[in-house]
DNA sequence: CACTCCTTTTTGATTAGTCAAAAATTATAC
DNA sequence: GTATAATTTTTGACTAATCAAAAAGGAGTG
């Protein structure tokens, strides 16, 4: 139980440990944590044994990790400060939603809880990010909507946009310049389960997304 | 001439050399630097060798550094976000003046240019931070006003409080307390040169400094 | 010039985070 | 169930930044 450091590093590991953990089923593997952070499997062993000692993760060697209460609490705080940076950064500094998330990466290891009060205010105490991801409240809770995965709609289905990946700066952009919008209505026009593709009504284009990309956007139904 | 990372700690150094070469004359010695920065002599030393190396500064052993044109743009730069990130977080962000400087010493480490641009439109290409510091211009040019240490000052002047060293933040707290805010109008009642101090009239109350609380404060002159 | 004092530099160690490559372990195939 | 493949862990090495303590250098005094 040593104490640690929450340097930026040690966030990055939290906050992907609790990404890969909600994502598929629980424990998280050395390798997919590696990969999320790109780093050799081997420095991810190093780090994982520091979490664990440090008491915000268990690890069960050759098993798998997973963030203790006290980990996920510190990993859901870096995703708040995370997500009203950069909403603050969009709504108050007028940044385009494809750029936000590499500035907020690297703030939100710096900003105080003083400034994210005061940005979270200003906002009105928003509950999504610019990219429809949910805002943890101050203390600790997410609602999570009840969205689908846009690659799983069926022909024929009107549907909103209400979440893209921020992953991808030039997806976002790709996506912007299609309509693919939060909040804007697209119908489904066709899927083509050989190509792995489906077809969208967007604006008045249609436009073709592999299953891959489809699957960085989540809708919501539409009457 | 390696190649260096622009680490935080690298930048610290720039800022010190810079801020220890304008005060006094004009080397800086291994020592006043390193507490400056709070570390030990060897530290300092190491660094110097280091910015040296890669064409920051110059350093003849047992004699000064000093930086390099290269060395005092880039230091120019970084006190240019700091000063316009101390501005936004008073005027955008409501915080208290005494406050921003520790926040800003973080952050102008990590806000990129594009932000920075921004904050500076939204500012209305402010020229003085919230104690009175120039903001260097984007192209690196400070606007120095011709200002007087307060420690200076002689009995039955009247003065405008134009600048107050933001490196304490409780001293920002006491000032303010006592209205020595920014164009504040104050009058010397008197000073004594063997007590060192200086006594203020200020709002409705008498106010009395010692030299070198005096000195972390400049004005400008009233007809 | 020689001695002292102060400052600077050097040396050796430490910590965080990383990688490459070897070793160990678990999973898969036959 | 043994061989092979994939994953994970270990080991050894490296870099940035630091400190403590020893060594070296410079400035002033007599
Ligand atoms: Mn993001
Ligand atoms: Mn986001
Ligand atoms: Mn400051
Ligand atoms: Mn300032």
């Amino acid at each position: 139980m040593t104490q640690l450091m929450l340097t930026s590093t040690v966030e990055n590991y939290l906050k992907a440990l609790l990404k890969l953990s909600n994502q598929g089923e629980n424990r998280v593997s050395t390798g997919d944590l590696a990969k999320a952070l790109h780093v050799t499997p081997g420095s991810a062993t190093s780090m994982i044994k520091t979490l664990a000692e440090a008491g915000l993760a268990h690890h069960k060697p050759h098993y798998g990790v997973l963030l203790t209460e006290k980990g996920h609490i510190l990993a859901v705080h870096v995703v708040r400060r995370h997500r009203i940076i950069e909403l603050f950064l969009v709504n108050v500094l007028e940044m385009e939603w494809d750029e936000v998330h590499a500035e907020a990466e690297q703030l939100e290891h710096v900003v105080s809880d003083e400034v994210i009060t005061r940005m979270d205010k200003l906002l009105g105490y928003p509950t999504l990010d610019p990219h429809g991801d949910p805002i943890p409240t101050a203390d600790g809770m997410f609602i999570e909507r009840p969205l689908h995965p846009l690659s799983q709609c069926e022909a024929g289905q009107r549907v909103q946009v209400a979440r893209i990946s921020d992953q991808n700066s030039s997806f976002l952009k790709f996506a912007e310049s299609h309509g693919l919008t939060l909040g804007a209505t697209i119908e489904v026009q066709r899927r083509n389960e050989h190509a792995e593709s489906i077809t969208l009504q967007s604006n008045e284009e249609e436009i073709t997304l592999g299953f891959t990309a489809a699957n960085r956007i989540e809708v919501e139904f539409v009457k």
